[in-house]
DNA sequence: ACCTAAAATGACAGCGCTGTCAATACTTTA
DNA sequence: TAAAGTATTGACAGCGCTGTCATTTTAGGT
């Protein structure tokens, strides 16, 4: 039933080394024995072996994805774009859940790049962020793709995607429905998108000459729990916004919930918006105005740069397209 | 930098027959020997190669991880466990991506088994209740081991929860709290842990010698929405229930926030526990009551399977371990 | 001490492929 | 039309390991 290159060979009368450049996509093979090959290998529902492959040649056709345990819709979205890229080449994903704090998981990369040399790794933050599995990787010269890196990683190239544009276009999209009292609940001050996203949300504020009331700027830890505080004092003041603006989606579900407590309808009495899209967004009610960040995206684009045989690029940054999701949680202002 | 079983078997003084059966640890080796040989190969920080591992033998020292796209929580957990049972034995995961509607994915499995020669498989739901998924595994003679699957699977072994125990346990934890008034909300037709958790609800109330009111039982679909119609319908009766056991997660955050709308205090007026714990399960406030689905067990389990030595067992289903985790949704009823 | 069985070790082929380089088949140019 | 490319194909070694089987060493029994 398995079939090797030799049977190929055999079947289409060549030799074993031109079935090979055929399977490789390799110059100099006439059209007539590219064909010829091809059919034989279908006929006989040949696929290279990849063991050997790897063995003879320099390629393992495997790529690996490390990642710390944290969101599980990421991991999933970062797969899911990464196997597309590599399904495309022929190659396939190996995953390794670490453990940041675990002192064993440098031992961890260790093997799996000393016996399943991986030609390329992909670095989910906050992976990508530390040094020592950095170090290992370039030492033992395997590629490697940070995604969503807080810091820069010199020549080699990252994936990610423009955390202060996407939340510009949040702003701009609530100043388009006439908000202009719009209140930002930051997060995490530990993570380099909180900066970002307030970056982007302050730009927008001034490009349309508004006033960012600093009443209505709250400190937040990116938790349910932070959202709830924020949004309690919020609502206990005398003048209150007309829309909140969330740094992520687990506040904005804090916000909503104590919004119905202070008998706030939303979107009519305020609107609210989150970042991230976590999947509860969708299932919460109302469903949760957000950006969508492009996680398979920026997946694919980390595998794809991977395979790619150009191996150095001048770009060093793919910042991936997000997406702004309108749902029933935002709405015009009821002066309009 | 990179060494073979040779350089260890030079520095070693033996040959790289014998080094190979020590890493394999086969019998037949002085203790004497082996200590030689471990030892040279930990200062040439050597480790087997797997490709040539892979094509010289008959292992791969692969395994691969089936799943459809859905619940991202799932994948991350079961990929911990599995990759924990791997790493235990030197393999490595695999993971394959695949929409369950999509006509190519037969093709998709075809190549993974005939380009990279896998192990075993781990199947998750629905994959797992394909039967040409299953019937080119057993074709190609891979071991597969089903999660979680609504059928039997012959002689194979299949790793899942037991849900009537654990929609008993729910129900006797309700009970135990003084609740006499429950209502349950069904999930889903169509999925099997449907029957499986409203069983085990029923057992537990008949053998409480507690009426299940007719009334208050509601059919639901898995989804919020499907949570909020129930709700709605529930708390719109003059007898309202003083517990509601939802059959799944998604479904008791809709009750939870429609018993806001209906001015319900939870869990003061009524109690809401739901099933799964979900990641907004613990987000949501109040956190709700809920099982813990084993899943990061499941995952190690069915790896587990696949990488012992004995091919067959007469043990040919594995129930692992769930958890009933107490939040702040449920409480004594008021009476007490 | 000697023979026999069992345990420990080693020699060698070969897994299925790719890299290198040589051989052959076609073109082009003068 | 012959010389000189240039494009196409093939022969063969060897990647790093394990399986098989032969060989050597050790232990056991009398």
């Amino acid at each position: 039933m398995k079939s090797t290159i030799t049977d190929v060979a055999k079947r289409a009368g060549v030799s074993i080394k031109t079935v090979s450049r055929v399977m490789n996509k390799e110059a100099n093979v006439t059209e007539a024995t590219r064909e010829k090959v091809m059919l034989a290998a279908k006929e006989l529902n040949y696929a290279p072996n990849i063991a050997a492959r790897r063995l003879a040649g320099s390629k393992s056709y495997l790529i690996a994805l490390l990642y710390d345990i944290p969101s599980p819709g990421y991991v999933a979205n970062i797969q899911k774009g990464a196997t597309d890229a590599c399904r495309a080449k022929g190659y396939h994903l190996v995953v390794e859940p670490l453990n940041f704090d675990d002192p064993s998981i440098l031992d961890n990369i260790e093997d799996l790049v000393r016996q399943l040399p991986v030609d390329g790794v992909i670095l989910t933050p906050p992976l990508c962020d530390n040094g020592e599995i950095v170090s290992i990787l370039a030492r033992n010269r395997i590629p490697y793709i940070p995604v969503a890196p807080s810091t820069s990683h010199g020549e080699t190239p990252i994936v990610k995607m423009d955390d202060v544009k996407a939340a510009r276009e949040m702003t701009e999209y609530l100043i388009g429905l006439g908000h202009t009292d719009i209140a930002f609940v930051k997060g995490h001050p530990g993570h380099s998108a909180s900066a970002l996203r307030f970056e982007g949300f302050r730009d927008a504020m001034r490009s349309a000459d508004l006033r960012i009331n600093p009443d209505w700027i709250q400190d937040g830890e990116f938790t349910y729990k932070s959202g709830v505080d924020a949004a309690r004092k919020l609502f206990n003041r005398t003048d209150r916004p007309s829309a909140i603006f969330s740094s992520n989606d687990d506040m904005a579900m804090g916000i909503i919930s104590t919004a119905r407590e202070f008998g706030l309808a939303i979107p009519d009495d305020v609107s609210i918006c989150g970042f991230d899209d976590v999947p509860s967004a969708q299932i919460v009610w109302p469903a949760l105005t957000t950006i969508q960040q492009p996680v398979a995206q920026m997946g694919f684009q980390a595998a794809q740069l991977l395979l790619s045989d150009k191996p150095s690029e001048d770009k060093v940054e793919y910042n991936m397209a997000h997406k702004l999701i309108i749902r029933e949680s935002t709405a015009k202002t009821p002066g309009l």
